[in-house]
DNA sequence: CCTACCGATCGGTAGG
DNA sequence: CCTACCGATCGGTAGG
């Protein structure tokens, strides 16, 4: 028993998350061992228990921190926005900015969420669930006030899952800004929801 | 040096495949240990290796076996059939198919072909690079032929992620079948890549 | 933040 | 297919 230092925020922590999120992207969870987290802070394995308490406890950091950030910036781009169209694009958008701005995070958050326990599994769970649910309700929305004319579970299920596949298709190269594709790919998806003619 | 049977294709090599490949679906390549392996054939986990070479050959024959079996059925199913749209539906029964025939080695397939060595990995991406060709080459004839009017790459990347991601939604509890699911799933989307009106 | 270490477990092998 | 091991490595801790 130690000090509890090991929950709180510290720079040296936020350090320490970043380059184990960086880490986790490139070889995977398991194969990221204490010992090469440690390398890449130029200090010894044992010593990173003073910042964290367990690797779970990284992963887990890594996780709820992104999924939180899904969700924060889901409801700031939909703040007023009525349409459901409109609010589909928005909600389209801000999660392909997500992928471009916090790519190595996303990739964790997505392969990764399987290896945590029970509890922190079901917590992350939850959050993704609290994301989905916008993009359903605004297709659900669609379909009432609309012409949208397919079965809402449908759409959704095409449409997050293009979304969720999103990471392996979509590379911020700057030649597709995240506007243009989020656009592209609705019109596309769109299109099939309304009803023809 | 012992013998060389490790490579054979024995019946009690198949029950070894059979069973790492459940074990593994259910908790990970790297979670799933020879030892437990071992255990379920009711072995010594050093037996093991008179019917494989390494860990990562289990692992490399589940996925190249799945890869395989996806890409033939896809060949069988398309037989004779010139029709883009028919081509296409004709692609995506036989996808969920094979998720509800074959879903734990299906999910080994996509979660874990990364875990393989670079020259395992990059036999695994050209057969799926294959695979994929099948659809997106439906979907360029159609552009030809039929009225399909979308950018063909976005297209076929709605399709693909939908279908990969397909073993996260599609229960085949006996509710719906692959053909339904598939032609429900082609009814969005085509409808998308129709022109409009 | 370091040294020094722990118990456990890993994939795999030798020799029968 | 078994016994008996191997070297390596893992996450984590004690005590400073």
């Amino acid at each position: 028993m130690r000090s509890e230092r090991g929950q709180r925020d510290t720079p040296r922590r936020r350090d320490l998350i970043e380059i184990a999120t960086d880490l986790i992207s490139e070889i995977g969870y398991e194969q990221a061992t204490v010992r090469m987290i440690a390398d890449r802070m130029g200090i010894k394995s044992g010593s990173l228990y003073s910042h964290i308490s367990s690797k779970e406890d990284v992963l887990y950091k890594i996780i709820l921190d992104v999924a939180g950030d899904f969700l924060e910036r889901a409801d700031r781009a939909t703040e007023g926005v009525h349409d459901p169209e409109e609010r589909l694009r928005a909600l389209c958008r801000s999660h392909l900015e997500m992928i471009r701005d916090r790519r190595p995070a996303v990739r964790v958050y997505f392969d990764e969420w399987r290896k945590l326990g029970d509890a922190n599994q079901a917590e992350v769970i939850r959050l993704r669930e609290r994301y989905e649910d916008g993009f359903r309700l605004a297709i659900a929305d669609g379909i009432e006030t609309k012409a949208f004319d397919a079965d809402p579970q449908l759409g959704a299920r095409v449409l997050l899952s293009t979304l969720n596949w999103a990471p392996s298709w979509y590379v911020a190269d700057g030649k597709l800004s995240p506007r243009e594709v989020a656009d592209q790919l609705l019109e596309v998806i769109l299109r099939g929801l309304y009803t023809r003619g």
